[in-house]
RNA sequence: GCCCGUGUGAUGGAAUGGUAGACAUAACAGACUUAAAAUCUGUGGCCUUACGGCGUGGCGGUUCGAGUCCGCCCACGGGUACCA
């Protein structure tokens, strides 16, 4: 008998399936279709165990949906913009379009051994002028269609590369090449009107039944709906024109709390100071260097500037506010502008101790009537609070009830208006980069911008650029920027900002489903193929990503596009963790740390040794995988060492697929010896014969609950609970002494049920077996009910809670018989001690509770 | 900082509020072997001779019963709008 070989077994059904086009999805009305999608990958130009696992997910999901009758669409594509091209340009000399195409060859030679069920026909990349063609046709009808613009923001400027950073870009307020101090610098950039779906993006949350609870929570918190009060404080010294300050606040009851107003630099009313005031155009300034990104700017010190400006107190004109520039105030949210309640905001406490500004309580505790000293009072709004002196007249309330008889006063007395708002801000797309898809429209002295004409589309990107010099290559390339104004035909310029790439990858699943069409879609294939049934990506995308491609299927749905019902383009979203590997770190003699490759350590009881000098070193686990901390485990590697299958299987078990996965090299040899001992099982029932006994209907009996129990595994995504359940099928059945006929259809059954997760070993036992059809081409088993049914159960007894014994039963045994019988049980009569027990708790079929 | 997760034996993990540790890895013991590998069999949370006690990041709570629900805290991971 010969040992499993996976290499020459694997090639052979990948060209088996190839040669009866298994995989390649046609639209067919008649049968009812499966469209699964894995997130699409970056050309990085390495396959990484994360894809491994991403795209064995999505595989097995893919091959199980084939076997029950589903015609499937499961495609794959490059997300091939983006700025490591860029990067790696920059540092050796190449083009970005080559090292992109490269990259994609390599990893699509890395990709192919795997076995997975792609659709290769439909390939495409998003930096193919093809697509980036149609994706040019549909930003002008969103153009049309009003849901693009432009406005000023501000992005990171490197003065010294003369380059927009991206915030990755930016370390300790520099630039990363450059080391240059990042400046934030306003410029005109086109925007998508995601704002004005906020509330019905934020809704339609709700309904999406199939993603993740996390998700959608997450997506709600990020969109932000909060409702409060937008008012004027008049100023007393006012400044030309700007006679008041409009701000907005989610806690409008605190009013009588009020201690500073707060502007942000960006404010104009800032803007208009600083130009008489050294002072406060230093600090605004030095606002305006803080890096974009949101993080930084919260972590940063919180600081602010006396303006010398006085406002009034809206219910009390005596009463004077100062109004201070602060650097934490945004300019985006709300009206830029807020007024501070130190008492019951720790940011704002922390600010008044700081510059000594008044801290003046409107609630208090109802079990602790001290007033705030270090601590800001913030409890939740659905908490009752005794009130101070509150203008309302309400004396003991909650934070929501204050808030709501505030809003009502504010507009019954005329100085407020009830207003929601939302977090979410406009999605600025427009990048100063060369490697991305080109905005379609030209700058005309005449006629100002101008759309492109959709017949001289796509606009494709030049490719004789250079990046040896500062700057984005499109703005220096006269010859290409140089065109006739659609409108007048005059001489005029093109524009030369790129998009970002998320908008490449809001709707490229739907490019999937007619990836040649004339048009960016075709509504008999997207009619048919769309919505996709099962999205299977990395949680890092839980907010950005998904939230623009919902956006852009509303887009598409306005501009005609899609059908209504693909509004909301991902019926089932699920998300899958990270694999991960231990870090072997020592540190060097001069502090810094080192990193060794796993193939240079030793492990032993839990420790780990460097293999040449024998030295201890640190062992950091489950840490993400990562090319500078040297703990990349590469496919490849361990596709050529034990083959594909075993990959598939060792990424599927173990964890469950939610969840982070560690790479152990021990875990991967566990997985190839369990397929080898598989192999050889099957090998001996197909060589041995045995003639029916009566261990048949066990064996059968537990094939059929395998069946049952493996089926609702893969259903609910979870691998690890199939493949531990395969375990012990497999152990039963290496074990049982049934006749052939019986193990020969548990091991049929058993490569069917395994055949999603190593589809070539499974084929060729399939085969071993003396089957002549394919395997992939097979319907799934079917569960016998009566295979399941179990008339005795196993109760376990407890006293007080603690297990102390358990009971064989009829199933459908009375509850007083039940009760006598857990009485006689020798550990009960023990803890009793001849007393009555206090309370029998019985819960029928599960458990008996003796409570003492 | 803010939002969202995660935390169970030496390790990965299992467990509709109902027997904590399924299944696997490492380890140990035995069988086979001249020997090793491979394979097969067995042991396996901690303390205790036993009865029993203690155990799911920490502290507290709800419950007949909590890994699971609630509150606070700690650690780690993801996102934080120009990484993809």
């Amino acid at each position: 008998m010969s040992h499993y070989n996976a290499k020459s077994i694997e090639k052979k059904w990948q060209k088996a399936w190839e040669k009866a086009k298994v995989f390649q999805a046609k639209t067919d009305i008649t049968k009812p279709k499966y469209y699964v999608l894995e997130m699409f990958p970056y050309p990085s130009g390495r396959l990484h165990m994360g894809h491994v696992r991403n795209y064995t997910m999505g595989d097995v999901i893919a091959r199980f949906k084939m076997s029950t009758g589903h015609n499937v669409l499961h495609p794959m594509g490059w997300d091939a913009f983006g700025m490591p091209a860029e990067n790696a340009a920059m540092a050796s000399g190449g083009h970005p379009k080559e090292w992109t195409y490269n990259n994609i060859e390599v990893m699509k030679s890395q990709m192919r051994p795997m076995g997975w069920t792609l659709d290769w026909t439909r390939e495409f990349a998003t930096c193919d002028p093809d697509y980036y063609g149609k994706q040019q046709e549909l930003f002008l009808d969103f153009l049309s269609a009003g849901l693009v613009y432009r406005k000023n923001a501000v992005v990171n400027w490197d003065p010294v590369d003369m380059t927009v950073l991206a915030n990755e870009q930016v370390e300790n307020g520099r630039g990363w090449r450059s080391g240059a101090i990042v400046e934030r610098k306003e410029l005109t950039q086109w925007f998508f009107k995601i704002s004005d779906y906020s509330n019905e993006l934020l809704e339609a949350i709700e309904a999406l039944d199939n993603w993740p609870a996390k998700v959608k929570l997450m997506q709600s918190n990020w969109i932000g709906q909060s409702k409060g009060l937008e008012f004027d404080f008049e100023i007393k010294n006012p400044l030309k024109h700007q006679k008041k300050i409009k701000v907005y606040t989610t806690r409008p009851d605190t009013l009588m709390g009020a201690s500073f107003v707060g502007i942000s630099a960006d404010h104009p009313l800032a803007q208009e100071l600083e130009k008489n005031s050294a002072e406060i155009s230093a600090f605004n300034k030095e606002c305006r260097q803080m890096s974009t990104s949101e993080a930084d700017m919260e972590k940063a010190e919180k600081k602010g500037i006396d303006t010398g400006l006085r406002v009034k107190h809206p219910l009390d004109p005596d009463w004077e506010l100062p109004v201070w520039i602060a650097n934490f105030i945004l300019m985006d949210y709300g009206t830029g502008a807020i007024f501070a309640c130190p008492a019951h905001d720790q940011r704002d406490l922390d600010f008044a101790r700081k510059y000594k500004l008044p801290v003046i309580d409107t609630f208090l505790s109802l079990d602790d009537s001290a007033p705030v000293v270090d601590e800001a009072f913030v409890p939740p709004k659905s908490e009752k609070v005794q009130w101070v002196n509150h203008f309302t007249e309400i004396d003991i309330a909650t934070g929501q009830e204050a808030i709501d008889k505030t809003i009502d006063f504010a507009e019954k007395n005329k100085w407020g208006k009830s207003v929601t708002n939302f977090r979410l801000r406009d999605w600025g797309l427009s990048r100063q980069r060369y490697w991305g898809c080109p905005i379609p429209v030209v700058h005309c002295e005449n006629c100002g911008v101008v759309p492109e004409k959709k017949e001289n589309l796509p606009i494709s990107l030049p490719d004789d650029v250079k990046f040896d010099i500062p700057g984005n290559p499109l703005d220096r390339h006269s010859n290409w920027r140089k065109c006739k104004c659609p409108s007048c035909g005059s001489q005029a310029l093109r524009e030369t900002d790129t998009m970002d790439t998320f908008v490449d990858s809001s709707w490229y699943f739907v490019r999937f489903t007619s990836p040649k069409s004339e048009k960016p879609t075709s509504s008999k294939d997207v009619n048919y193929w769309m919505n996709v049934d099962q999205y299977i990506g990395g949680v890092e995308h839980a907010i950005l990503h998904l939230l623009y491609s919902r956006f852009f299927a509303r887009a598409m749905v306005i501009t005609g596009h899609l059908p209504k019902t693909a509004k909301e383009p991902f019926d089932a979203l699920f998300t899958q963790g990270m694999v991960t590997h231990a870090i072997y770190k020592s540190t060097e003699t001069d502090g810094r740390d080192s990193f060794h490759f796993p193939e240079e350590v030793e492990l032993s009881e839990g420790r780990a040794y460097l293999k040449n000098n024998g030295k201890e070193v640190d062992i950091i686990p489950s840490a993400k995988m990562s090319k500078s901390k040297n703990n990349v485990v590469d496919p490849v590697n361990i596709v050529e060492a034990f083959g594909a299958d075993t990959a598939r299987w060792f990424v599927l078990s173990d964890s469950p697929p939610e969840r982070d996965v560690e790479w152990t090299a021990s875990g991967a040899e566990a997985a190839n010896k369990h397929l080898s001992r598989v192999y050889r099982i099957i090998n001996e029932i197909v060589k041995n014969k045995v003639r029916p006994n009566d261990e048949d209907e066990n064996l059968l009996k537990e094939m059929h609950r395998t069946i049952h129990d493996v089926t609702q595994a893969i259903e609910s995504f979870g691998f690890n609970a199939a493949i531990a359940r395969l375990y012990g099928f497999t152990n039963v059945l290496a074990k049982s002494k049934a006749g052939t006929e019986a193990k020969l259809s548990a091991a049929k059954t058993l490569a069917q049920l395994m055949s999603p997760m190593t589809p070539h070993l499974s084929e060729e036992l399939w085969k071993i077996m003396g089957e002549k059809s394919l395997l992939a081409q097979q319907p799934w088993p079917a569960v016998d009910e009566n295979f399941l049914k179990d008339d005795n159960i196993t109760m376990p007894i407890q006293v007080n809670g603690k297990r102390r014994g358990q009971i064989e039963v009829r199933k459908d045994l009375e509850i007083s018989e039940i009760e006598k019988l857990a009485l006689e049980e020798e550990a009960v009569q023990r803890a009793l001690n001849g007393e009555v027990p206090k309370k029998i708790i019985i819960v029928p079929g599960r458990i008996v509770n003796v409570v003492i």
